[in-house]
Formats: structure tokens, sequence, C-alpha cells
DNA sequence: CAGATGACGATCA
DNA sequence: CTGATCGCCATCT
């Protein structure tokens, strides 16, 4: 299961720095195809890494998405605490 | 190979 | 603004 896409979407989101976000669509057009977003998403579902910040990965609209892998810990939260600034109704600033 | 699925995006009503 | 529909791509069955 090893494709170019899913490391590059890999490498992408875990450089990824502290406080800092990368929409679905940003990710995918840096692993090399910009309309894979909903690949992206898959890729993210399949690899839950520890190293891989995949909360820190949103959507275009700067909403949090459907990220469901964290331990009953709100994203807002988590992100909050990494340094991001949320807007309204949970929305990333980007 | 073809059909179905999903941590999405953009457009239309 | 919210909800519904279509479109896109990688992966699974």
């Amino acid at each position: 299961m090893s494709s170019l896409f899913k490391k590059n979407v890999i490498e992408v989101v875990s450089h990824i720095k502290k406080g800092d976000v990368m929409t679905y669509k940003e990710v995918a057009e840096k692993a090399g195809n910009k309309n894979a977003s909903r690949a992206v998403g898959n890729i993210m579902a399949a690899n839950q890494d520890k190293n891989i910040p995949c909360h820190r990965v949103v959507k275009s609209d700067g909403a949090i998405g459907m990220y469901n892998g964290l331990r009953g810990e709100s994203k807002e939260a988590l992100l909050r605490k990494e340094g991001v600034r949320f807007g309204d109704a949970n929305k990333v600033i980007l």
C-alpha cells in the first residue's frame, strides 16, 4: 500500500509546524494532485500515525472536518493548545 | 476491470 | 446561511 501520492501527503502533513494548519486542498496540491482533497482525507483515515498531526489538517473553509481519531478530546481544544487561532463556529483562521 | 466508499470542494436551490 | 447535488481522486471489495 505504498503509493507516491500517499507518501507525499504524509510527508507534507508531518511537515506542518505547531500552531499552523493546512487545508486538505493545500495538502493535496503539495502532494501533486490539487483535486485529490478527498483522497487526502482517505489517506489520513488510513494512516493515523502519531507522527502525523492529522488534526492540523482542516477543510478549505477553516472548519475542522469529520476528524474523529482523537481520544474524546475536541480538536478545537487541541488545536487551541497548539496555538491555532479560531474564529466563529470552530473555524480556524488560515 | 468495475462498483462502492470516504477525515473533501465547489456550485446551486 | 444551510442543505442538497455533482465532481474529483485514491483505496477497498
